[in-house]
RNA sequence: GGGCUUGUAGCUCAGUUGGUCAGAGCACCGCUCUGAUAAGGCGGGGGUCGGUGGUUCGAGUCCACCCAGGCCCA
């Protein structure tokens, strides 16, 4: 017996019991298991942080990832699904810091970094219930019992190990540099952070005066975005080799490049040129006065970097707050003055704003400026400025003490191993990682934070002797506690337990304490491929064997600076290659207007909502098939719901209709063996087309194009397997006994559903699963190998030749379309060409029974249905005639075609002359086309044609009608719910001659078709039913005997 | 502002090395088939292929510029 697959259950419902009978068989752990001492095909998780809700955008990248270790397990590789958690890092801290209602750093030291931390550590798992939820629902098989966290003492070993290769190597550097800094989380941020940041604002934008020293009445004009900024000014820059004028205005005399005279607001009189280098080191007057510096300042320095795109030419320098002003600072030697605090706020110093955050000070000090007269213009400007990722909070660029890692020393060995991943798609490997890394900077591993795997860094308090102990027996044997007690085996690697640890310098005997930083979080998702492993402390001997690198991951476009880039970078590293072999990268999904999904818009998928709705199958299959995954994907669920009526629906029941005649006939695929050889033709055809589309799916998952598999595999089973096989072998499977022409259709399909089954399994496990089992006494589809194609059941000829026939149906479809004359009312001959005579005569019997005829005769010469007309194949003729193309199409379109046509079949080719050129046309030459001769119903495509005899006779008639009561006596059984197997009983009653007549003469064929025993006229009665036959009443009544 | 990517029917997407009334599915309308089907079939309406120029006998396809969305970077 073959289980009936339940076609009604809701999705949910249907998927449920084959969710628990996995987890109950073990299915996902023996699918790893069952492959032992097989090759490995390695896969790495990117940690998601479970501190918020998963969304419709993890789902993707989930069924991606989940797909390819399906496939590949089914291969015959062995696939280990280690599940991941990224713990550490600013995101977890913001959130708990906005638990506390805490806005600024300093709280949280008050309240106590211990008590922080640990608030910390139980919201990272906030969401671990909702992913694990999502991860099992949506099928993704992971192990989730046994994951890596990257909070784990193990783990921080390995990163601290990992640190302590770069320190030892002298890799690690200390340098004051400008970074983006974020007043409220008090920290800097990396650059993958603040490009996520980027926005559009409003911010003023202001022109300056600077009081030339010793000239009367004399200014350099310079302009700003960043008012607060003039607070700190040291310096004006202005490029050597750009023409710069002093002109006359009012009164009043301004110097600014020549180019930006255009930002003047009054008519002007130049009175002097320059070349930018000559005014190096001309003297201004300090602008706000609050800091005197001991160091020279307040002069004019040359810069290449000055531009005369927006601004004068003059650039105000504040060495503590730019890149290119640090820069310029360390040239010149300029003071360096910082009067800004880690939140963002004026000291104490600049008594006019002490305690104000700087851009709320931005106002006040253009009105102070403008009060002096030393504002010359301001307006808004509307720019991109970057702001915290987290926490929203404008960002700030300062001179601050950071930890770096030399990334570009060995940034050449990281674009030679990235040219040997395979990129999924490939430009993004070429192109958008490509020139990140060509760009590459030093990597700012440290971060002012709390809530992280600390910097493994000990300073000495006295000399600055460093120290970097690389696992935790080296920070025994280093270290003491505070209180001289040694450092306990389990010693809690976080802040502040660690801060406790004291080293005794070796050089000077001082304390060494240390650096209080945390390392930032993607350099511990970038150290996963050793963490997860607690390599080299675990597992070394078969690291390089087995676990490293990986031969795939999968993730969304925005890691390409974030995990893609920290994994190659540690490993090369490390390793000197990179830590995967393959990388598919997918795009975001986005609302079905094509913008971004996020939670403030509210237009947000709730992943949940669509799984329950529709199941995992569906949404997986959507997911891949809607568009390829390195396009954005514009989710739409009316999709989803369209794949599981369509596709899964059709898919269900084609299983259901096997099962249910198999278990009608009792058939067992085991007891019976026809060779597919010695099987129809229909049967052949659908081996053909399976192995085809085998061997084409597998050559797309090979590259990824998971689309395109799928996008396959739902045609073959939409079109191939039940709209045309299984509609056409439903009479074989009728009939009565056990005949080999029967048992070859039920092996035919058993063949076809369980070669499906495992196509799908991949992409739709539940109903791939469910179809195996039904046919299967086998424990799963998923500890199957995936199947490969037999080359000799491929029959391009036939499949060729079924695409013949399906086209003459199509067409006798249509046919009868236009003469109004349904399916039901048989016709008496179908004309079809001489050509195709082979194939239809073979397979004459499939096309009677789709249109309802009794004959198909064959013609030679469709010019009896058709007329032609005559194109060139501008393909063929474009070439050679070029731009008389034009009258030659109109020299065509003006023969007569069908005389055209005689002559070329008689000699092969016609002469023309066209533009004094003589032309040759040949059949080759031309695109021939074909057009309805009045008075036939005809059709044509391509090489086929049919045409219709449309007189319907008496008999012809009277058959009709004996087809249309089969139609109503079928429904009425169907509608009182009989069994398929049920024989009945037929009363009828009429006045119709006609239909009497019907009843009489095809009585044999009615009971035959609806399984009665006896039809019979008998008087109306009430039970009956009335029906309209070929606008004949009609009362019927069935019954089961 | 720069780089990459996308723009084809109301919606989701195909469209090969440039070759001629521009395709599919969904949705809509009409007809139709059906004892597996929430399906299927036939037909219809619906597109100046984002825009403007250019190359060519010929451009959805190649080139330039522009517009819009997305991602990344300043």
């Amino acid at each position: 017996m073959f289980k009936k697959i339940d076609v009604k259950a809701k999705p949910a419902d249907f998927e449920k019991p084959i969710r628990d009978y996995w987890k109950q068989h073990n299915i996902p752990q023996k699918s790893e298991d069952f492959r032992e001492g097989a090759p490995k095909f390695v896969f790495y998780e990117g940690p998601p942080t479970a501190n918020g809700m998963p969304g419709i955008h993890h789902a993707i990248s989930r069924t991606l990832k989940d797909v390819v270790c399906r496939y590949k397990t089914m291969q015959g590789y062995q696939v280990r699904r280690k599940a991941g958690w990224d713990t550490h890092g600013l995101p977890v801290e913001i959130e708990v810091q906005k638990q506390l209602g805490f806005s600024v750093k300093k709280e949280i030291e008050e309240y106590g970094i211990e008590k922080f931390n640990k608030k910390c550590r139980e919201s990272v798992f906030t969401y671990e219930k909702e992913w694990r939820e999502m991860t099992n629902l949506l099928g993704y098989w992971l192990d989730l019992d046994d994951p890596y966290i990257t909070l784990s003492n193990d783990y921080i070993e390995t990163v601290w190990w990992i640190l302590n290769q770069y320190w030892k190597k002298d890799m690690i550097y200390i340098d004051n540099k400008i970074v983006p800094f974020c007043p409220s989380c008090g920290t800097p941020l990396s650059d993958h952070e603040v490009a996520q940041g980027y926005k559009e604002v409003e911010d003023p934008s202001v022109y300056i005066r600077f009081k030339v020293k010793d000239e009367k009445n004399t200014y350099f004009l310079a302009w700003t975005t960043t008012p607060w900024t003039l607070i700190s000014n040291v310096a004006l820059v202005v490029h050597p080799d750009h023409d710069y004028v002093k002109v006359k205005t009012g009164d009043e005399y301004l110097i600014l490049a020549k180019a930006r005279l255009g930002v003047l607001k009054e008519e002007y009189e130049i009175v002097e040129n320059y070349k930018g280098k000559d005014l190096k080191y001309k003297e201004y007057e300090q602008l706000f006065p609050f800091i005197v510096p001991e160091e020279k300042a307040f002069y004019v320095a040359l810069g290449d970097y000055v531009t005369l795109e927006d601004g004068t030419g003059v650039v105000h320098t504040a060495p503590a707050f730019g890149e290119e002003d640090f820069a310029i600072g360390k040239e010149y030697d300029l003071p360096f003055m910082r009067p800004v605090n880690e939140e963002g706020k004026f000291t104490d110093e600049i008594t006019s704003w002490a305690g104000e955050f700087v851009k709320d000070a931005d106002k006040g000090i253009i009105k102070d400026l403008n009060m002096r007269g030393m504002l010359y213009f301001r307006t808004q400007m509307k720019h991109t400025y970057p702001f915290c990722w987290r926490c929203d909070s404008p960002l700030i660029y300062f001179a601050r003490r950071s930890w770096y890692i030399r990334t570009t020393s060995y940034n050449d060995k990281m674009i030679e191993n990235n040219k040997k991943i395979d990129w999924y798609p490939p430009y993004i490997g070429e192109g958008r990682f490509g020139d990140w890394l060509e760009n590459n900077r030093d990597w700012a591993i440290s971060r002012d934070r709390f809530w992280g795997t600390p910097l493994n860094i000990w300073l000495c308090e006295k000399c600055g002797q460093q120290d970097s102990p690389g696992s935790i027996k080296e920070l025994q044997e280093k270290g003491k506690l505070v209180d001289g007690t040694p450092v306990p085996d389990d010693i809690e690697l976080h802040r502040p337990y660690v801060d406790d640890v004291v080293f005794t310098c070796p050089e000077c005997g001082g304390i060494m304490r240390r650096t209080p930083e945390v390392i930032d979080c993607w350099f511990d998702s970038g150290s996963m491929p050793f963490g997860q492993w607690h390599y080299p402390f675990e597992n070394e001997d078969i690291f390089d064997k087995e676990l490293f690198p990986a031969d795939f991951i999968a993730e969304g476009i925005d890691q390409t600076r974030g995990w893609f880039y920290t994994m190659l970078a540690i490993s090369t590293f490390i390793k000197g290659r990179s830590s995967y072999k393959s990388c598919l990268v997918n795009e975001m999904v986005l609302d079905k207007h094509g913008k971004k999904m996020s939670k403030s818009k509210g237009n947000a998928v709730d992943v949940f909502k669509i799984l329950d709705k529709y199941g995992a199958d569906a949404t997986r299959w959507y997911l891949l098939y809607a568009s390829p995954p390195w396009t954005p994907t514009r989710f739409d669920e009316e999709g989803v719901l369209e794949v599981n009526n369509k596709f899964i629906g059709t898919l269900k029941n084609v299983a259901s209709f096997f099962a249910t005649y198999g278990n009608i006939d009792n058939f067992e695929y085991d007891e019976y063996s026809i060779n597919p050889k010695d099987r129809p033709e229909l049967d052949r055809w659908i081996i053909s087309r399976l192995n085809s589309v085998i061997k084409r799916v597998r050559e797309f998952n090979e590259k990824y194009d998971l689309t395109r598999a799928v996008r396959l595999l739902q045609s073959f089973v939409i079109n191939d397997v039940s709209n045309w096989y299984v509609r056409r072998i439903r009479k074989r499977v009728w009939a009565s006994g056990m005949e080999n022409d029967k048992v070859a259709a039920y092996m035919t399909l058993y063949e076809v559903l369980l070669a499906t089954s495992k196509l799908c399994a991949p992409y739709a496990p539940y109903i791939s699963e469910e179809i195996y089992r039904s046919l299967t006494n086998k424990e799963s589809v998923h500890l199957e190998n995936y199947p490969e194609h037999d080359e000799e059941l491929i029959l391009p000829e036939l499949e060729k030749e079924m695409r013949y026939i399906i086209d003459i149906v199509s067409l006798a479809r249509a046919a009868r379309n236009e003469v109004q004359i349904k399916i039901r009312q048989p016709l008496r001959t179908l004309y079809a060409p001489e050509e195709l005579k082979g194939v239809v005569e073979r397979m004459k019997s499939l096309i009677v029974e789709e249109i309802n005829i009794h004959d198909i005769e064959f013609v030679k010469d469709k010019t009896r249905f058709m007329d032609y007309t005559i194109k060139p194949d501008y393909k063929v003729m474009g070439p050679k005639y070029g731009k008389h193309m034009s009258h030659i199409a109109q020299a065509l379109q003006n023969m007569d075609a069908n005389h055209l046509i005689d002559v070329l079949n008689k000699d092969g080719v016609y002469h023309l002359d066209v533009d004094t050129n003589e032309i040759k046309l040949t059949k080759e030459s031309l695109q021939i086309d074909t057009q309805n001769k009045e008075g036939f119903v005809y059709g044509e495509d391509g090489d086929v044609f049919v045409a219709l005899d449309t007189r319907i006779d008496e008999e012809l008639l009277l058959e009709g009608n004996a087809r249309e009561l089969v139609n109503k006596i079928q429904f009425m059984r169907k509608e009182q719910d009989f069994d398929i197997m049920d024989r009945i009983a037929i009363s009828f009653y009429t006045e119709s001659d006609e239909i009497k007549e019907a009843c009489e003469k095809f009585a044999d064929y009615i009971q035959k078709e609806t399984l009665a025993v006896k039809l019979a006229e008998k008087e109306k009665t009430d039970d009956m039913k009335s029906w309209n036959v070929n606008g004949k009443e009609v009362f019927l009544q069935v019954k089961v005997i």
